[in-house]
DNA sequence: GTAAGCTTTTACCAAGCGGTTAAATTATCG
DNA sequence: CGATAATTTAACCGCTTGGTAAAAGCTTAC
């Protein structure tokens, strides 16, 4: 007779921690592709190679995948911008957010997807974060901004709408990734439209931040 | 006897338009926050205030609904773009299509909505619209763009890229909403962050494309 | 008014859905 | 090996889903 749930006493055997991470990982193909109500667990227990009652034995609900997904990238998503340093020059610490930004969007489709997913939905799972901690971390980071710009060092401007306008521009590259490869062609096929992408991006912003005489 | 479905003949009755056009207005609520597989007539039925099967006898299938709806958001999202003129000035046409785009994530998030949905999961019912109309409008704009920097009106850059960072920094205010608003709080909480959003824009795409000496 | 066509409702169906139960199977460890 | 716990499977359940059938109710034109 087995404990309930796989879960009620502590991560003990390497079969669960592997199965674990094979329906996560299922799932994320899943859910970034159909979103939340769109996805069955059906869906991902055929991607992750097992039966339905057997995935139910490791995640209770489809909800509890979701919420485990969710909360691991929300974590993963934000390394960049955590990383943004008051102390560096703001012109290479600008780059390399947007640097690093569009590298997410290239080896991180999938995360991206299910997040913008989930936005898209209204976030009915994870408005507390968004209005708590992504919040905070922003109006931290704003700040920043603003004191670079007070300083003569780059352009004055809304710095929120700077920070939403990279996150935009660069999460687009893996979001609406059907949409630019259709508009490319077969040219760009490759990998090679994120680094014209970076190119136009380091361009627009560093141009368009430039303190003006 | 009813003759089999309401468009087998023309277009009659202005019951019949008034109808479908309060089945389309709902469903375009319904799959602009759920997507298609997460909606459900019921859900399109009850938001438009009539029985499913009501309903179905005006569409046929949930599909013919949806295409329906993204038949016209494609043709009249594009219109912004068709306006670009190569006889203008360049400074202005950009401005005023930047402004013009905004202006649509204002007014018509939830058209924006059902494209970013459709886009994320894989455009399979539009493939042939992106790579065939738009794909050709976007060219020949392309195009434009690149007359103007070869004219030394704007900086030299990807025209490609360009479009696309226009398309991704102003629709993510119709379609990351959620998080705007819960980035920025209470402070911006009519439509000014569509002003400040404009104004930053305006500012670094300006900038940003202005020859440099 | 009445007959024809148009619209709406009631009742229904088969398939898919998220999830449960209990028994069978396999792994682990003394 | 044997016992105990962990894992997998088969069978199932009640609800929702997209869609249909047929009859009842309503409009309209003559």
């Amino acid at each position: 007779m087995a404990i309930p749930r796989a879960a009620k006493t502590q991560r003990r055997t390497r079969i669960q921690e592997e199965k674990e991470e094979r329906i996560l990982e299922a799932a994320l193909d899943v859910f970034s592709v159909n979103g939340f109500r769109g996805s069955t667990i059906d869906q991902i227990a055929e991607a992750a190679g097992m039966s339905k009652p057997n995935l139910l034995y490791y995640f209770r609900t489809k909800e509890a995948i979701h919420r485990q997904l969710i909360d691991r990238v929300l974590t993963t998503w934000l390394e960049p911008l955590r990383v943004f340093d008051a102390a560096g020059e703001p012109e290479s610490e600008i780059r390399s957010y947007i640097r690093r930004k569009l590298e997410m969007a290239r080896d991180f489709p999938r995360e991206s997807r299910l997040f913008a997913n989930e936005i898209l939905q209204g976030a009915p799972r994870i408005e507390d974060e968004l209005k708590g901690p992504l919040k905070e971390l922003v109006d931290e980071k704003a700040e920043v901004i603003r004191t670079w710009a007070r300083a003569g060092k780059i352009a004055r401007c809304d710095p929120y709408h700077l920070i939403f306008s990279i996150w935009s521009t660069t999460q687009h590259y893996a979001d609406f990734d059907v949409q630019v490869r259709a508009v490319l062609g077969q040219a760009h096929s490759g990998d090679g439209r994120f680094e014209d992408a970076a190119r136009f991006l380091e361009q627009l912003f560093m141009n368009g931040l430039r303190v003006r005489a």
